[in-house]
DNA sequence: TTCCTAGATTAGAATTGTTCTAAGCAATTG
DNA sequence: CAATTGCTTAGAACAATTCTAATCTAGGAA
């Protein structure tokens, strides 16, 4: 009995199914499980070696470089986003809406922060041809 | 004749030692040298890998560990900060002031945003007990 | 000046996070 | 079921960074 409870019932199992065929990926074993792990609870901040850890200890059976795949195909299919906070280790986040981050440095850990209420006012024009993409805010929380 | 002019003046050269004595880090010809290509110019955004080429090619020798030490060491000054956007590189940044960046995804490439107009707004507060290091606002320039 | 010593530099090895490769496996299609 | 195409895999390869242990040097003392 774990306390955290991933549904794991057949009709999640199926949603799950036909959201990654809806993405052109084949539902195998392996991405239905990483898919419960990730989106089976709410939003996540997870990296590759942390997922692969927790798939192993959930008993599955998977090699990181599929951990790696899996969520590199699912950030391609939008529904993932990478974020970017240090240079060490890569998160992926599974609220790929409108929002930001706090960065616990001292703990290497992210919490979002809701993107409605945000308003990041007076930037310049971006460079001559130039589209932006997104704009990231990260309030950083000092290490104690 | 290079065309970029790196005053390369004993006064500068004084200053910077005393800048970095002043951080308690001993004016070697490395961290002088450094200094010099970091400092002369206006603002930059250096890798150290880059920055470690661009010594070698002025004529300045000394291995890329160095380069990182010092790196390291100047942004403990806080002669520089370092910024964080992609996971491949680290970029450090002469501008230590209040700023942000445009990022330009396809050149891996940093632009300056002056601080002093942005403002972000709608923030919640930090998590219990934490303190605000600072905001980071990044504004990533779609690749094309 | 010369000597001494803490601190700095170095080459190369080690580590870490991530990607690649080539072979076997498995989900779909016919 | 068989064929096809995509998926997974272990392990090697890779890239950025850090570590290690030996050597060197800046700056103070004699």
């Amino acid at each position: 009995m774990r306390s955290v409870a991933t549904k794991n019932t057949p009709a999640v199992k199926s949603e799950m199914a036909s959201r990654l065929r809806k993405a052109g990926l084949r539902p195998t074993r392996q991405r239905l499980a990483l898919s419960q792990l990730l989106f089976a609870q709410g939003d996540r901040h997870v990296t590759a070696e942390a997922l692969h850890v927790e798939a192993q200890g959930a008993g599955i059976e998977l090699s990181l470089a599929t951990v790696y795949n899996t969520l590199h195909q699912f950030t391609g299919a939008g529904m993932l986003r990478q974020v970017t906070v240090g240079c060490d280790k890569a998160f992926f986040d599974t609220n790929t809406g409108n929002h930001h981050h706090f960065y616990l440095a001292a703990e290497q850990r992210l919490i979002d922060i809701p993107g409605e209420r945000v308003q990041v006012h007076g930037l310049p024009n971006p460079p001559a041809g130039a589209e932006i993409d997104r704009v990231d805010v990260i309030v950083r929380i000092k290490a104690r």
